[in-house]
DNA sequence: ATGGGTTAATTTGATATCAATATAGAATGA
DNA sequence: TCATTCTATATTGATATCAAATTAACCCAT
């Protein structure tokens, strides 16, 4: 007869299973995920109030930087560039194309590709960011003054 | 008569601003918010695999963690410390509590003041979650093993 | 005490995020 | 040719995110 709980077992409705305090805060102090959440959380409340008066998010403004340059990219491509699922961006370049700032021009060769393309607008309106952004990044810097951001822009690029 | 546009500037509906490549290659590569948005998002996907099979997120992890020691913060202390809006934090509590993963307790003293517990059942999930978090983060740190995480984690909790 | 300002939390409306699924076009091979 | 498979994008449903507005409770000065 080895059905009973055994006498030096937990009795079922015990206390969970532990997680020893020192556990918890190697997780707070040490976890890469919590601490870029919470530093993108930050950065992009920031930077959205910044663009606030344009009517621009932190993420549309990377969007529409990264469409800049002479290269038209197709949406799979644009999606990984900004590590970011195609889902997402297929509803991101909705809002945009909705409002002018960009189009999607199906590609010549192959009719499931569709590439974006700023507008006129979209490109007077990153002119009209750029500005902003500027003082806005300079004054990051000047808080935190022994961070360089390229650096950790780039340790940052390598993460995940 | 000075009403007419000088001689030497540009027409009316002429290329708008035009950006400097230089400045979009600054921001690519120098935006401490474009690189945190876009680390936060490969983090978070990873993670958000690494706890689907026990049905939880990344941020709901990170927010339980936070739980798991002696205090009961309020509503608004949770938030400050995830970096968080107090609507959002609002918004997922609600979801864990349907769950019944943690209570929202009043407090004894000011009727405004809820407070976040978790229950027998959070703390079991949680103790769950985190050899899951070990290993991955273990594998993590191995990818980039030029990154001090502690190091790293602390310099994002900086910035902002 | 009570009216006015402050604070804690919630609600609302818009966008963001991703997994899962669907659709449509392309490429391959029998 | 045409069926299978693969690939690019879109859609759906759930949670996450925040600003703005709202509700409720507290505090304080009169």
């Amino acid at each position: 007869m080895n059905n009973a709980t055994p006498p030096d077992a937990p009795p079922p409705d015990a206390t969970p299973p532990s997680v020893p305090i020192e556990t918890v805060h190697e997780i707070r102090d040490q976890c890469l995920c919590f601490a870029a959440q919470r530093a993108a959380r930050r950065l992009a409340r920031r930077f959205d109030r910044l663009f606030q008066d344009i009517d621009l998010t932190n993420g549309q403004f990377s969007l529409m930087v990264s469409l800049m340059g002479k290269i038209q990219p197709r949406l799979g491509e644009l999606a990984d560039f900004l590590a970011m699922d195609q889902a997402t961006l297929s509803a991101g370049v909705k809002t945009l194309e909705r409002r002018s700032l960009l189009t999607l021009v199906a590609d010549d060769d192959d009719g499931r590709v569709r590439r974006a393309v700023l507008t006129s607008a979209g490109r007077a309106l990153v002119a009209k960011a750029v500005p902003l952004w500027r003082a806005e990044h300079a004054k990051l810097q000047a808080e935190q003054p022994q961070i360089d951001a390229r650096a950790l822009a780039l340790l940052m690029a390598g993460l995940g």
